[in-house]
RNA sequence: GCCGAUGUAGCUCAGGGGUAGAGCGUUUCCUUGGUAAGGAAGAGGCCACGGGUUCAAUUCCCGUCAUCGGCUCCA
């Protein structure tokens, strides 16, 4: 007999071989028919693998992500099965499941896979499906193994093997399919209720740029119909909320060829968005001591080689600019904070000044691969809001501190409810790629975890990803279809101070070195305005929106009154506007719907005569009768309890 | 940059070897209206751009550019 212990800590006892399935059948037949892997000591396991020894075991249904990872490995299986059935000699480098779904990198020799093959390789899937085709778990020594790929021909597979260690290896067998992988699987498919292939890439074998390109496919599988239909209907809803699409739909931004690929043109509903965030963060920057700086769009390249930036990005860059006649050399501005250490350099520090704290909405220019550019997330000219602060090190904390604070106001303001915290730290064991004293880093790390309990932030902390010249912190916030983004970031920076030898005076009359902190709360205006709208789904916060209020005349006649009303709107600051189309009232409360203007005032024959307005709020419907008074105090209230900070 | 797909009116899209169509929007006229689409008429396209095949190309082929889905990259 073996102890088998339950994550409610009970403990069963059974027959030494018992398997994931066995225990399940022994707790209910309904967590039996559910049950689609078991965790045995941490490592997820098949059901039917015998257990033989005493283990903290945990059963996986399609509620944990271990469940769903490997429905998806699984359904991966059968889609290669399929693969090599419908087209013989293609063959096969990983099959992973992913987040959302599984994927398997296949190449199809001179065939391209186009996505009319997709349907067909579903149907086959299904059949395998209802055939309950089994996952056969087998072991085969290494020299066999190989030879069984090289026979087949598969050298993605031999690579795959000759860099596993010696002794057996296990494989898979689904069908006339086999294939290399430690699994677990199902036992068999029939769990699978529901496949969906997604869509088909390019993906370089292994991810490496210099390898052969692979064809990979993507899919999806679900123990239920109902959801993938929801999984799908998602899908939509993420193709409305696309703020390249409500972009357009919101005139809020617009492309051109003529003026280039990835750089955004402004238009003025979007510009007004992008002012009101600029203008909400300088008033708290202001509030925390920030001073805002103006730098130009360009510099000489000897700055970016004393900052180390064009050693390490200037041949990715966008060619520098020549002068006519000096042999002279500019960038476009790829960073900021060159131009902001060369504004702290331009002056002495005593420690009584620190921290200093340089604010700027900076544009900047990076030549990103034409493959890259999507929408507003990624562009060739973005501009940050950024700022750089010189403290002394025993300052650090508190400065994370006040940064979180401004981060965490923002959040608040734009409706970002889920939200956590990266804490990006070095790899202790490859010290030589970071610069700067251990002591300094291990100071550093510190200070922003510290920081970040005393703020009571969800963190996750990973090594390894700190940048080469600091640790730092990202903000990843959730949006509406829980998608994550990553938005704020804290940076800490030992190599500028350095690079460009800065100084303050101490108490102890010598110099000493600042400590540098790059952060950027939004991150890139262009980035922001586009997970914002998503977020959002163009129904920006109303003290956000372009539009505020629509003045709605019953008809002409009252067309008057629309612009008194629109005058005493204006006194209070709100952004209104009167439809003065020929259309009937029904039609401009539906455009008014659509075009998701937060206020609608709806002026006649009884509100000209009462001097008031009919109130309707947008997807709330009649509000009900306000003299115009009283509703832009109404309005201008809402407005103020989020911006009063 | 790479693999694949796409490019037709301002937008969303249909069509197809014989120089083009719908809906929405826009313009004008009728209508003067009360909480999610009133009616009529008109304007609007070098069918992305450049080559080729053909009597004839928007349609087929090649190239370029841009966009989309990924890969690689992202100070």
């Amino acid at each position: 007999m073996i102890k088998i212990i339950l994550p409610d800590k009970s403990v069963k006892e059974f027959n030494k071989g018992v398997t994931g399935i066995e225990i399940a059948r022994s707790i209910s037949e309904g967590l039996a028919r559910n049950v689609l892997s078991v965790s045995v000591n941490d490592e997820v396991w098949d059901l039917n693998r015998p257990i033989t020894k005493d283990a903290h075991i945990k059963l996986h249904t399609w509620d944990d992500k271990e469940g769903q990872a490997t429905m998806w490995h699984s359904t991966a299986h059968l889609m290669a099965a399929a693969i090599e059935e419908l087209f013989p000699g293609a063959k096969f480098g990983i099959g992973p499941d992913i987040d959302n779904g599984f994927y398997y990198d296949i190449d199809f020799g001179d065939k391209v896979l186009r996505p009319e093959d997709l349907p067909k390789i579903e149907k086959k899937i299904k059949e395998y499906v209802s055939q309950k085709h089994t996952f056969n778990r087998e072991e085969m020594p290494k020299n066999k193994a190989l030879e069984y790929y090289k026979i087949k021909n598969d050298e993605y597979k031999v690579e795959l093997i000759n860099e596993l260690e010696d002794g057996n290896i296990t494989f898979y067998k689904t069908g006339n399919f086999v294939d290399l992988c430690k699994g677990p699987h199902l036992m068999d498919a029939s769990p699978i209720k529901a496949v969906k292939l997604i869509s088909i890439a390019g993906a370089y074998w292994r991810g490496d740029e210099s390898r052969k390109q692979l064809t990979r496919v993507y899919g999806i599988s679900f123990p239920k119909k109902k959801l993938l239909d929801e999984y799908l209907e998602m899908l939509e809803e993420a193709k409305k909320r696309d703020h390249r699409k409500i972009g357009r739909e919101m005139e809020l931004f617009t492309f051109s060829q003529n003026v280039g690929q990835g750089l955004s043109l402004w238009l003025p509903k979007g510009a007004q968005i992008r002012e009101i965030l600029e203008n909400f963060l300088k008033k708290v920057q202001l509030k925390a001591g920030y001073q805002q700086v103006i730098t130009p769009h360009i510099a000489n390249k000897n700055l970016y080689i004393q900052s180390g930036h064009y050693e390490k990005y200037g041949k990715d860059s966008f060619q520098p600019i020549k002068t006519p006649n000096e042999d002279e050399e500019f960038f476009l501005k790829p960073m900021n904070c060159p131009h902001h250490c060369e504004i702290f350099k331009s002056k002495q520090y005593s420690y009584k000044d620190l921290p200093v704290r340089f604010a700027e909405f900076g544009t900047v220019y990076r030549y990103e691969q034409s493959g890259e550019l999507h929408g507003l997330t990624r562009v060739r000219s973005f501009t940050q809001d950024d700022a750089h602060i010189f403290c002394r090190p025993d300052q650090l904390k508190e400065e994370f501190i006040k940064v979180i604070d401004i981060i965490m106001l923002i959040f608040k303001a734009l409706e970002f409810k889920d939200y956590k915290a990266q804490i990006s730290l070095h790899d202790p064991d490859k010290m030589e790629n970071y610069i700067g004293t251990i002591q300094n880093w291990e100071k550093a790390e510190k200070a922003i975890i510290e920081a970040t309990n005393e703020k009571g932030l969800d963190t996750e902390v990973v090594k390894g990803e700190a940048a080469f010249y600091g640790p730092k912190l990202d903000f990843m916030v959730k949006d509406a279809l829980n998608r994550e983004w990553q938005l704020g970031t804290i940076q800490v920076d030992y190599n500028l101070p350095e690079r460009f030898d800065m100084e303050y005076v101490g108490s102890d009359n010598k110099k000493h070195r600042p400590v540098m902190i790059h952060r950027a709360p939004f991150g890139s205006m262009e980035r922001f305005v586009a997970v914002l709208t998503e977020h959002c789904a163009g129904k920006f916060p109303l003290w956000l929106t372009p539009e505020q209020i629509i003045i709605l005349p019953i008809s002409e006649k009252y067309q008057k009154y629309a612009e008194k009303v629109l005058n005493l709107l204006k006194n209070y600051e709100l952004r209104s506007r009167i439809d003065e189309r020929n259309e009937k009232t029904g039609k401009k409360i539906r455009d008014a719907e659509t075009g998701k203007i937060p206020y609608m005032l709806i002026v006649g024959e009884k509100e000209e005569q009462n001097n008031t307005v009919s109130v309707r709020k947008h997807q709330q419907g009649d509000m009900g009768t306000y003299s115009v008074d009283d509703f832009a105090k109404i309005v201008v209230d809402e407005i103020n309890s989020i911006l009063d900070f």
